[in-house]
DNA sequence: AGGCCTTTGTGAACGTGTGCACAAAGGCGA
DNA sequence: TCGCCTTTGTGCACACGTTCACAAAGGCCT
């Protein structure tokens, strides 16, 4: 779902796992740089970014030796260093599609502009959307999408539209030369081979807490699991049973009748 | 990041990233019961799903041995089975704290409520939000927040404060009770143990698509790279230089002076 | 009733990610 | 100048995740 390389194609070989995480270094760093720290040691900026240092030395340690020993790091030189890797150091105008109550709060997210990523055009198939100011910009018809992508040489799309719409927006900034998509409609969305797709799903967050929410208040799954299979059925109106004869294993070891 | 438990302990037996995947064959699998489709095979729901079929067969495998050889899954049976298992059979109140432009987006959002999910209670510092309807619902002051929290038996908290405010909230979400947090404030959170956090960070799956983008358009790092060390720079005014003397290796090759 | 053909469930091999623990580096104070 | 003490960078072992490939299961057609 990250990359959609062969997967054997190492990134030049910085892990894919390391390279998730260079962001989160990058704004303990910045931090740390507002604050005038000239230095950090690993235990310090690990403490910051919320991981164990010695994973973050190995992390570091992808992009160069870029340490002092004795001393730590330099703030201002890794900032720089990891800016650069990242590829933060150029401009990367990006499209919003999708004005709707996400797509505008997107717009006017200020961490966007901050990192170098400049939000090139805003843009809506709904008719009474068009010209209307978002964050200062007017939103365009969709119509557009294909000459402001070239225009701008946009070449990263963010979708906001309903998730019926996602596949065919994802389609047209692809053709129109967009090669990384950030999707926030909840669907599957399938591109050509050298195009990105990262996804961002509330939902599905919100379901891995509840997965563990479970297992912490109370263990032992939910009340109408599967009911050992003695004899036949006590009431004939449980929730739901399984299709057709009984299942070799069920999980729960529970006695099987040999 | 993800669970905040020791990590040898495993979660009775279903991996972390199994747990991760089955939001999305339970999204498929609602796809195909409001087609009236009444079995997949493992190839099928892979599909759909966007993952391939021996990691889809292998992931169901952890919950149970719900397929028939020969047929396939049916579709009723196992969107019962995954939704059991992630513990959406039963009602998960949920508060969201911040209603500024992403709070109150979320609020707004339909898919919210759809997989159990209801929202408790919306809530703000504003003074001027308070009493506010957003999403019929009105707005009411943080401070009633621990009250909130006890009278709905509310677990899961949705943070979309500004950054600043992150810890804070957090903290009183968990005094009050709540064990698990969606947090979308660019901030890492320090929780307690047996509280799990996940965040959602549009920024940095920017900065992740922007690596991948910058490997793909014209390979090798943006000029400003580490000078080969060879004799003294010709130009003082390069962006940024290493703090003190040169390093000992930087990476790339490079013919360092001996 | 029997055999065929599809599809599951999983063992085993491999790849990726994590964390420990320590040798070597190198600044800094004496 | 020398040695000490901090902190890096990384080899190694282990845990976790992915994929292949195939035996066994079991419906279904003849
Ligand atoms: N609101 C949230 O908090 C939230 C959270 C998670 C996911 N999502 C997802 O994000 C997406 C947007 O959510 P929303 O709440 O903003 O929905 P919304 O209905 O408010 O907005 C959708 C917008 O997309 C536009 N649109 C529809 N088809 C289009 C097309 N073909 N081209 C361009 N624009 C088109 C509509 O005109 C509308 O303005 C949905 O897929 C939703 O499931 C939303
Ligand atoms: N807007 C986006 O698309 C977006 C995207 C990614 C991340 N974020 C992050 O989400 C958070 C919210 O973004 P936003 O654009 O909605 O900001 P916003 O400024 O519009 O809203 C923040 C809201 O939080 C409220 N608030 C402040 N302190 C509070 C406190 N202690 N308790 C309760 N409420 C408090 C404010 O009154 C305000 O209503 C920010 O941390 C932002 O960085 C936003």
């Amino acid at each position: 779902m990250a990359t959609g390389r062969s997967h054997t194609e190492r990134t030049r070989g910085i892990p894919e796992a390391t390279v998730a995480r260079l962001p989160l270094y990058l704004r303990a760093l910045t931090g740390l740089s507002e604050r005038s720290v000239p230095t950090v040691s690993s235990e310090e900026l690990a403490a910051a970014a919320g991981v164990n240092s010695a994973k973050l030395r190995k992390d570091l340690s992808y992009l160069g030796s870029y340490g002092t020993r004795g001393v730590g790091y330099d703030v201002e030189y890794l900032v720089y260093q990891i800016s650069r890797e990242l590829g933060l150091t150029q401009d990367w105008p990006v499209v919003i599609v999708g004005l709707g109550n996400l797509g505008a709060a997107l717009a006017n997210y200020g961490g966007f502009a901050s990192r170098g990523f400049r939000v090139a055009a805003l843009m809506d198939a709904d008719p009474k959307l068009t010209g209307k100011m978002i964050a200062g910009q007017a939103v365009r018809h969709v119509d557009e999408l294909e000459s402001v992508v070239r225009e701008n040489g946009v070449s990263i799309g963010v979708i906001a539209t309903p998730a019926g719409a996602a596949q065919e927006v994802t389609d047209r900034l692809v053709d129109a030369g967009v090669t990384s998509i950030l999707n926030f409609a909840p669907t599957v969305l399938t591109v050509p081979e050298g195009v990105d797709v990262r996804k961002v799903d509330l939902s599905i967050e919100l379901q891995i807490l509840a997965f563990h929410e479970q297992r912490k208040a109370g263990d032992g799954l939910p009340p109408d699991a599967e009911p050992p299979a003695s004899g036949p059925g006590i009431s004939g109106a449980m929730v739901r049973r399984r299709p057709s004869s009984a299942p070799k294993s069920d999980r729960e070891p529970g006695v099987q009748p040999a």
